[in-house]
DNA sequence: TGCAAATATGAATGAATGTTCATATAATAT
DNA sequence: ATATTATATGAACATTCATTCATATTTGCA
């Protein structure tokens, strides 16, 4: 394999932050703009301590990043990969959909 | 939110299977051809048992396709998507590497 | 200082999942 | 028929992980 080991041990770690329903609102919630824990979790219906316990997993995961102002926090996507990597599974998705 | 529930779903079940070491090394295995499961088994030192259950996996998740030859099995990868979120993930990993 | 709003944290629990081991099935050859 | 090779399967176990609940922390304001 030409592939290192921890290089897939990286990959691992990344595609199973990517694999929960819940993150998954998460990042598309926060695909246009940022926004704080709570609007979070009014919009996809979560408790706030279930967003702020994955967002801390987004977060050191390098998904998302935030940004203090006063007793707010916001958040939003860091890069383009994280976009991708959601493009690209919905895609895959959305195809499949054709062939149920 | 503007994606449906049931595609979050799939989402994730999608990602669930691309997130696991030993899947992702057989993935990986057979970027470039088809091969059978003992093949698969001795190239990333892994017992029979456990290539031939991720093979499941993988098969059941139209990651990888599988065609009889006489007693052996070749798996190939299924398609584009699959090399995508591999390339993509493989990416964001490796540009984070020069951070460490 | 005390209160309220926003967020984070830690423990606990139940469910999901990766791996191993032993065994079953299927195909081929002697 | 029997042995051998290749693959699949099912149960069992350990571990990981998502979620909830209760509580802590931080900031702004009266």
């Amino acid at each position: 394999m030409e592939v290192k080991e921890h290089v897939i041990n990286k990959m691992q770690d990344t595609l199973k932050i990517a694999s929960d329903a819940t993150r998954l609102k998460i990042m598309f919630c926060l695909l246009k703009e940022e926004k704080c824990v709570n609007d979070i979790a009014l919009e996809i219906n979560a408790s706030q301590s279930l967003v702020s316990h994955q967002l801390k997993v987004l977060k050191d995961g390098e998904f998302v990043k935030s940004r203090k102002e006063g007793t707010k926090i916001y958040y939003s996507l860091k890069d383009e990969h994280v976009r991708q990597i959601m493009e690209i599974t919905l895609e895959h998705v959305l195809e499949d959909e054709q062939n149920d």
